[in-house]
DNA sequence: TTGTAAGCGTTATCAA
DNA sequence: TTGATAACGCTTACAA
C-alpha cells in the first residue's frame, strides 16, 4: 500500500527543491529539458496527481458545482443532474450532489457545509418545506458572500439570482386549452397546496384557460393535494362522483392515481374521460394508456443553470452582470390518455 | 458582498493572535473567559464558520463519502443513495455523488477527480463498460492507495474490499420457483449479456431452478438483450409465437416491456401467462398489472455500505481488518403479474 | 536554470 | 493566558 505520493517527496527524492518540481510539471520553460524530464518521467511512475484540496485551496476555488435538490427519487431531477453535469464537464467543472429530502433544515446544512470551501456556486430547486417556511437566509447568504446562485425549477420569487424556469403558467394553459379543443366540458385538477410555487402558477394556469373560453370555475373539482404519501387514496376518493369528462394534474403520478381511479370506476381513457399530466417520466411513458403530459426538458434546464452559473464563476470580479430569468419552453407531448 | 471572513481577519479585528482566535472558537481552556467571549461574540455576528477545505487539507481527511453510480436514473440507485445518506450523515459524514453513467472512462475520471483528497472512500458499483473492458486498474490504484472501497449490486469478484450484494441467484431461483409452483410449464427469461455480473448470476439462477425441478433449458426462450435502448421493439420481436405461460425478466423494465408484448398478442396478464421481475420500483407498483417482482432493498443496502465504509476509515490505521461482503436479504413481493 | 519563501485557512506544539 | 511557528500540498514572485 503505497500512499499518495506528493511533490515534497519527488523533490527529496530527486534531490531538487519543490518549486523546481511543480515547473517542471507545468511545463515550464524556466526548467531545463533534462530535469524537466527527469521529473515527470519519476512522476508519472509514481502516478503523481496534484492533491485537489490544497489546488482548492491556493486557488481559493474548487471548479466544483453544488447541486441540492429536494429528492433524487424523482425522474425530473435526474433529467437536471444529466444536463448540468454535461454542461460542468464540458467546461472542466465538478459536479456534487446533496438532496435535501425536502427537508428546510437539510437544506440549510448542506448549503453550509458546500458554501465552506467545497464549491464554487450552487444550483438549487429549494425545498418543499423551504417553500413553506419561508425563510430564505441561507439564501441570501450565500449570496452575500459572492457565491453564485442559480434557481431552477422551484424558484423564489424574492431571491435575486439567475433562475432557470418553465412556463408553468401558460403550459398549462396550453394543455387545459387542448382538453377545451378536445370537447370536454367538465374539466378536473388535481394541484398541490399553494405554498409550492408551481402548483400555484399550474394551478393559476388552469383557471385562466377555464376563463378564457367562459367555462366557470368549480371548485368542486380541484383538489389540491396536500400529502404525497396518501395522494392515492385521497385522489381516489376526490373523484368519486365527478362525472369528470377532462382531467389535468401537475405530475405524473397525480395523473395515473386518477387514471387508475377512472378505470376502476368503470370509465374509459380517453374515451370517456381525457386526462393530462406533468413530466415525461417513465411512468407516463409506460403506462396503458400512456399519458399525454408536458414535458418539461429537464434536461435543457440543467444545462442552462449550468451554463448560466459557470458564467457567474467567470466573469471578472466585480462586474456586476444583471440577473438573468430564463425560461424553458415546454411541450406537450400527446399519448393515449387523451383522444386524437 | 461581504466575503466569508476568516480566522485572520477575526485575529486582527481584535487584535489577538490567529491562534488564540481558533483556541478561543474551539472552547479551549487555556483562553481566558473573557477573550473567549470576545472572540465568540464576534464570529458570531460576522457568522464565522471554518473552512472546509483547510480543515481538510490539514486533518488529511475530508470527512466525505464518494459515491459512483452507473446512472442516476435509476431508481434501484436511488433507494441505495438514500440509505448511504441516512448512515453517513449520521455519523457526520458527508456524500457527494458522481455518475459513471456506464461509461469506463468518466468512471476513471470521477474516481481519479475525488481521490484526490476530495474524498477519504468510496462506494461504488461499477459501469457495465468496466464489466465489459474487465479493466480494474483505476480500483485497484484507490485501494493500494489506501482509500477503502466498498461495491455494491454490481460488484467485481477479482478486487479485494468490502462488498454489499443481494444473492441475485437465489433471488431469481426463488422467483422462478414461485412460477413452476404456479404450475407454469413454459418458463421464459429476459436477461441482459453475460458480462454484466448480476445478469449473469441472475441467468444462473433462472438455469438451476429449471434443473432441479427436472425442467429442461430451452435456449430458444432465453432473451439476452445487448443494447437497453432498443429493448422494447426486441422483447416484443422475441416473445412472438414463443407460446410461454411464465416469464421471468431480470429488471422492471423488461418485465414490463414483455407484458405490454403479450398484451398486444392479446394474452392476458397473469391468466394466460405470469410474469416476475426485478427491481421493485414505480413502474412495478403502478403498472396495469402491477408487477409480482423481487425487491432488492435498496435502502438496507446503502446504509450497510456505508456503514462497512465508515468502520474502515475510523479503524486505527494499519489494523487491517478482513474484508467482507454482506448479502442482503431480497424478497418476493407478489402483485398482480401472477396468480394468486 | 534552480531555489527560497510566502501564502491559501486551519490547528497543534511549544515558547513566552 | 497568549502568541509565534510549523505544517498540510501546492503555486508563484522573487532571489540566487
Amino acid at each position: 500500500m503505497k500512499k499518495k505520493i506528493t511533490l515534497k517527496q519527488i523533490a527529496r527524492e530527486l534531490d531538487v527543491s519543490v518549486s523546481t518540481v511543480s515547473k517542471a510539471l507545468r511545463d515550464s520553460i524556466e526548467i531545463s529539458e533534462d530535469t524537466r524530464q527527469k521529473i515527470k518521467a519519476f512522476a508519472k511512475l509514481y502516478n503523481y496527481k496534484p492533491n485537489n484540496i490544497a489546488l482548492s485551496l491556493k486557488n481559493r476555488k474548487s471548479k466544483t458545482i453544488g447541486v441540492i435538490i429536494p429528492e433524487i427519487v424523482h425522474h425530473f431531477f435526474t433529467t437536471v443532474i444529466s444536463g448540468i453535469e454535461q454542461v460542468a464537464n464540458e467546461k472542466g467543472y465538478h459536479v456534487i450532489i446533496c438532496m435535501s429530502n425536502n427537508s428546510f433544515d437539510k437544506e440549510v446544512i448542506n448549503m453550509e457545509l458546500l458554501a465552506n470551501g467545497s464549491t464554487d456556486g450552487f444550483i438549487l430547486s429549494v425545498a418543499k418545506e423551504t417553500q413553506q417556511k419561508q425563510d430564505y437566509h441561507h439564501l441570501t447568504e450565500v449570496i452575500n458572500q459572492g457565491m453564485p446562485l442559480v434557481m431552477f425549477d422551484r424558484v423564489i420569487e424574492e431571491i435575486e439570482c439567475d433562475k432557470v424556469i418553465i412556463d408553468d403558467l401558460n403550459a398549462t394553459k396550453k394543455a387545459v386549452q387542448r382538453l377545451i379543443d378536445l370537447n370536454c366540458k367538465k374539466i378536473g385538477l388535481i394541484t398541490t397546496v399553494d405554498y409550492v410555487s408551481v402548483g400555484k402558477l399550474r394551478t393559476d394556469g388552469y383557471v385562466q384557460a377555464l376563463r378564457e373560453n367562459k367555462i366557470s370555475v368549480n371548485p368542486d373539482i380541484i383538489l389540491k393535494v396536500e400529502d404525497f404519501d396518501n395522494s392515492e387514496e385521497e385522489i381516489q376518493a376526490f373523484l368519486i362522483g365527478k362525472e369528470l369528462d377532462g382531467l389535468f394534474a401537475v405530475n405524473e403520478h397525480f395523473a395515473i392515481y386518477a387514471i387508475k381511479a377512472f378505470l376502476n370506476q368503470g370509465l374509459k381513457v380517453p374515451e370517456d374521460v381525457s386526462v393530462i399530466g406533468f413530466t415525461n417520466g417513465e411512468l407516463s411513458r409506460q403506462f396503458i394508456p400512456s399519458l399525454t403530459t408536458v414535458s418539461q426538458h429537464g434536461v435543457e434546464m440543467g444545462a442552462k443553470a449550468a451554463t448560466l452559473l459557470i458564467k457567474k464563476l467567470e466573469s471578472e470580479e466585480g462586474v456586476e452582470e444583471p440577473y438573468e430569468t430564463i425560461t424553458i419552453e415546454t411541450s406537450l407531448i400527446e399519448r393515449n390518455s387523451t383522444k386524437r
